[in-house]
DNA sequence: CCGTAAATGTCGTCG
DNA sequence: CGACGACGTTTACGG
């Protein structure tokens, strides 16, 4: 990892034209030949970039002025114009151990799947990642009395999140052997429209607890 | 701008749980308060991070350990353990100029707006930006016979591409002054999941050349 | 390797 | 401020 703070100027050719005119700012090259322009401000997203795999050589067109070609296999280019340069650090990070997540929506569906009980009196299975014709249901389960329901599941239920459930609802709806298939919409957090929808389209919304899931041990499980 | 090459530990607690074990990595401090924590590797996504607004508390736990919080309005909360300082950088970069565009994608509707007959024998074009009450299709047809046909236009054509398509011709539907209103998907690509159901729904999908478009004065345009 | 869905998405625009 | 769509989306996962 190398970090340069440069008076620079960047132009971008490539599934888009762009350019950033002059001005001091944090080039970060790794180590696998990858660019970072970062400014001051914005968010976590650089001004410009060039993701790996990629090659950067480094030419002096003047004694003063450094020009970096960022190049692709896509023939993308990114070139960096280095006017000055305002300091510098380099240091060999090595391998990181990586981020360890929890609490996204592949935890919900495997919890759900364990607990699917949770979800009605009497309520089993039938599988995980259910395939349909324009993809999978997150769960197909059968209710209390044997019928279909197919689950589907967000962390954030929103308008989206409706529209594939009936998606689904509609291929599934066209299996004699299935149908009729009710949906139910399962998220941590669902937005007023999204409820709004899915009851419009008699879909029932259905709030998670994650944590209470988790500790589904518990017999105290409380999700309605 | 500040940038700290450090041996750190981190934690995040917020829309959900993450944490990155102890590892040399590179912290950067933005005039914002905000912080990324990049690794060598990757793309331009860092590790961790929290966006601004935000804030920064740096305490020092023990002589040769700091502790960085990070904290933001909705309660999340990013740790950092600094276990170790290898390298720092400080620069006030001051306030960007900012990236300037070149945008590809309105150049598509301009062009088939402007040779509309390469959807089809006799094609002409009603209006661009067609309004309805749910916002403007792309481009509203009459093919060779005068029925009426809207075009929604994508570089790439995805599910969500067919959805809005199809509650603008519910719509247009029911106006009986243009009913009934047939429609078209076309974009430079057409996943298949998104073929399958426009083609489910009637849509006809269209895969547009924009080179071929680009270079319209040539009669050899082919689109199909 | 391709295709699809998720994302602490982020980022603009528009009501 | 919230909703909606685009993004050089990026990233992870499954066939």
């Amino acid at each position: 990892m190398r970090i340069v703070v440069a008076d620079c100027s960047v132009s971008y050719q490539g599934r888009l034209t762009a350019r950033l005119d002059r001005a001091v700012r944090v080039l970060m090259v790794k180590a696998d030949g990858s660019v970072l322009i970062h400014s001051d401000g914005g968010s976590y997203k650089p001004l410009n970039w060039m993701s790996p795999p990629c090659w950067l050589t480094v030419t002096h067109t003047e004694p003063d002025e450094q020009t970096w070609i960022v190049e692709n296999k896509a023939k993308e280019v990114l070139t960096i114009t280095v006017h000055q340069v305002h300091g510098e650090l380099a240091h060999d990070l090595g391998v990181d151990p990586g981020l360890v997540k929890d609490g996204v929506e592949a935890h919900l569906q495997e919890l759900l799947a364990l607990h699917v009980g949770a979800l009605g009196e009497g309520w089993t299975l039938v599988r995980r990642e259910y395939p349909t014709a324009i993809g999978p249901v997150d769960l197909l389960c059968k209710d209390g009395t044997g019928a279909s329901v197919a689950v589907e599941i967000k962390r954030r239920g929103e308008i989206d999140g409706v529209e594939q459930l009936t998606r689904y609802l509609e291929l599934l709806n066209r299996d004699p052997l299935l149908a009729p298939v009710a949906g139910v919409l399962a998220a941590q957090e669902i937005k007023p429209q999204a409820r709004t929808l899915a009851e419009d389209r008699g879909i029932r919304c259905l709030v998670l607890d994650y944590q209470a899931l988790k500790g589904a041990d518990d017999p105290s499980l409380r999700l309605f």
